[in-house]
DNA sequence: CTCTTACGCTACGAGCCGTAGCGTAACTGG
DNA sequence: CCAGTTACGCTACGGCTCGTAGCGTAAGAG
């Protein structure tokens, strides 16, 4: 919850004795991860070049993160923490249209878009990296479904769920489609994501939402 | 459109002089690559591994792909061109659940999963290979879609499109949609695609895609 | 038989990885 | 003020991969 980058290796005892950490490190680290993102892309980026562009020993870096993908992930998560949020524009189908493009902005970056799908990809094999993932990054964009679900239903766009567990699953179900939609126009058919498309899309998918209402 | 894959670097006359080069090599190469990749993973796969389990000399593998992602997406290329076609269910909802479960299918295979995230992150900064990507494999399942159009419009379950723009539209966003969701559930969400969440999601997108019909 | 290309092999400089060892800095509790 | 504990910077290291060069040989075309 803390936006603060949690150490891959947290305090050993519990007791808080000897030198503390710098948290101006942390910072410069990060910073310095987006910078490298930036210039090189995840394929060139070096735990080495990103120590020297920090002013920091290589050795602290590894002090703090166990490797390259989860020192990336806390970089790019401070990201989605900084600049992803739901507007309330009063309804269902203008609140997907307005989640999608600030998602999709996201995606621009340069950052993002060279790192977020290596993470994910590395991930496949390494399942600590996966749960990092969730907890810093997929976990908060699912909440931003279920706020947007709460808003449409207390304006009586969609029908309160008796059924918690079909609840989440259609959740689940809404989330991999603008999520996964958004990632691949924007990464796999490599086009912009603009307000026609947007519109477009959660045209379709308001359309889809209540159709599946109508036919249980 | 021939699935033998194109080498990186071309024969450079015209003329076809000089010693052939050996099929065979490609087909141990690209098995040893996707043999690899259930071993290795994408993060662990290296040049030198993949050459002495094709039984061949490095220098061989630099003569045909200029690196691993090319190597890598001519190897999975290749699974899509074996396991990715569109049977004829009868109605539009039912293709769609059974190419999504096929795609899903294929996605679960270890070389498919971790390869095709990795090399998509590497597309981002390397125009070439995403051009490469998109004949080799988003092209082929694009073509899905537009084969599961007109299968849906010859049972007059969709109506015929006049402006072919908006046709075109139409079906990149059908595209980004099934292929966005399938991936995103696979990958990121990390949970089975199974018949009932294929079902769930064949739901909301014809229900969706009638909508839109309604509302032009 | 010559020309051309592919192949295997060896060797190489370069770069990164991740760790160990050391001396020093910062903060805590007695 | 002083020991105990942890963080930091620095240096150095073995091990690995990369991508290329050079050589001798193999397999086709004319």
């Amino acid at each position: 919850m803390s936006s603060a980058p949690p150490p891959a290796h947290p305090r050993p005892g519990g007791g808080r004795t000897g030198r503390p950490r710098d948290p101006a490190a942390d910072r410069a680290i990060l910073h310095a991860t987006r910078t490298a993102l930036v210039e090189l892309g995840w394929g060139k980026l070096t735990m080495s070049d990103v120590a020297a562009r920090a002013g920091v020993a290589k050795t602290t870096l590894y002090r703090r993160w166990a490797g390259k993908s989860e020192l990336v992930v806390d970089a790019v998560a401070a990201l989605f923490d900084e600049h992803l949020e739901l507007p309330d524009r009063g309804s269902l189908q203008a609140d997907i249209e307005g989640v999608v493009l600030r998602f999709a902005a996201l995606l621009e970056r340069p950052e993002a878009k060279t790192a977020l799908m290596a993470v994910v990809a590395e991930s496949t094999r390494d399942d600590a990296l996966r749960d990092r993932i969730r907890s810093a990054i997929v976990d908060r964009q699912k909440s931003l479904v279920l706020l947007g679900r709460e808003r449409a239903q207390a304006r009586g766009e969609l029908p309160r769920e008796d059924d918690p567990e079909v609840a989440a699953r259609t959740a689940d179900l809404i989330f991999d489609v603008i999520a996964g939609a958004v990632v691949h126009r924007t990464l796999v058919s490599a086009e912009s994501v603009d307000t026609e498309w947007a519109r477009g899309f959660a045209g379709m998918l308001v359309g889809g939402l209540a159709s599946v209402r109508s036919f249980p």
